[in-house]
DNA sequence: AATAGAAGCGGACCATGGTCCGTTTAGGCG
DNA sequence: CGCCTAAACGGACCATGGTCCGCTTCTATT
């Protein structure tokens, strides 16, 4: 082994072509699901919006899901900086249990935003395991600052998948439930999770 | 309103052949399911299999993800039996604190071993709302039993949404986590929401 | 600056889900 | 029993996601 040797070297540094070629589909593909909706967001209207050719979408994003995966990544990273440095009670600065519901009230809202979005992202894997996996941290650390003891990691996801889309989807869609209602249900669960 | 009409009369009976149909098609759907997987179950080889057109694959099940639908129902059928009438501690006859966690890991084995078709059944509405919010009403009942107070709907879906298959896979497949692991973090939430 | 080889490109091509509509058939009725 | 209508059928057809491979462009090297 040389001394020389960057450590954790990208093995490819990406052409100075491919990249100005990702960004334009990027920003083809987040132009045409605002103005369009995600529904009528074909693979071939965005290559020829971003000027380049179907092959290339493809190579970049891998699959539709993969593309829609990275444009909905564009805001779950802004969410994420409010998360971790934005005002309180959602940021720092306010104690863990108004922090933690607040988390939850606005995760919450942010998936019932980015709805379609999600559900055109599929499964996960396409987002990056890192950034789904930024929610469950977070709780887990509030957790930790509210004190509870036990398998923070199960007790993270416990609380997380309820605000998971296809749970709301279900509840809002065909129960036809309450957004009231599914904030002050959430409210109770952590409450209870957290024992008072 | 005469007196001879038959309440909650099917407004079409469905033909003879439709239904001859009907069930030709769930059954080669089932049997190329089961040898092949599903991933490799196309509508055209169902339709073939079944000796029927492709249209009428559609007609009868709308959709890829209907038809897959409606072969998962015939698991999911049987499954709510054996909680309805099976033997203890999932079926009756057991205190209910055992029945919830009988439930619940019965509910995790179904789920991860239907990944696939459950993956390619897709989003709910697909299997009637009905079959879906078995569960929930299970759950809702069984903490009745075990003295629960509070908006049982939400509890009981709070319960359920760690054992979604979004979860599940998440879990599962990208964290590596066991399932023995991911049975004690659902006991735990479940004694935590009872409250001891 | 020239060159070589890798990396990237793009559009023709394929597979498959989903639609449409002219034809066939079930089954109630005179 | 034969007719008539609504329902069902089925396969040609379309749209779109995804693959492939010959051609182009970048960049390191001398």
């Amino acid at each position: 082994m040389t001394h020389l040797l960057p450590l954790a070297d990208d093995p490819a540094p990406e052409r100075a072509d491919a990249a100005r070629n990702r960004e334009a589909i990027l920003a083809a593909a987040l132009r045409l699901v605002r103005t369009r909706g995600v529904g009528c967001v074909t693979m071939e209207t965005v290559a020829a919006e971003a000027g380049v050719g179907k092959g290339t979408l493809f190579r970049r994003f891998e699959s539709r899901e993969g593309l829609m995966g990275a444009v909905l990544n564009e805001s779950e990273t802004a969410w994420q900086a409010s998360v971790i440095s934005g005002p309180p009670p959602l940021g720092p600065g306010a104690p863990p249990m108004e922090r933690l519901l607040a988390f939850g009230h606005s995760r919450l809202r942010t998936n019932l935003t980015h709805a379609e979005l999600i559900a055109a992202a599929g499964r996960p894997g396409a987002r990056s395991a890192a950034a789904l996996s930024f929610a469950n941290m977070h709780v887990r650390y509030l957790l930790g600052e509210l004190g509870v003891t036990g398998d923070l990691l199960m007790l993270a996801t416990a609380l997380l998948a309820p605000l998971e889309m296809v749970v709301l989807d279900q509840q809002v869609n065909t129960e036809h439930i309450s957004l009231e209602r599914i904030e002050a249900g959430w409210d109770d669960l952590v409450h209870r999770v957290v024992g008072r």
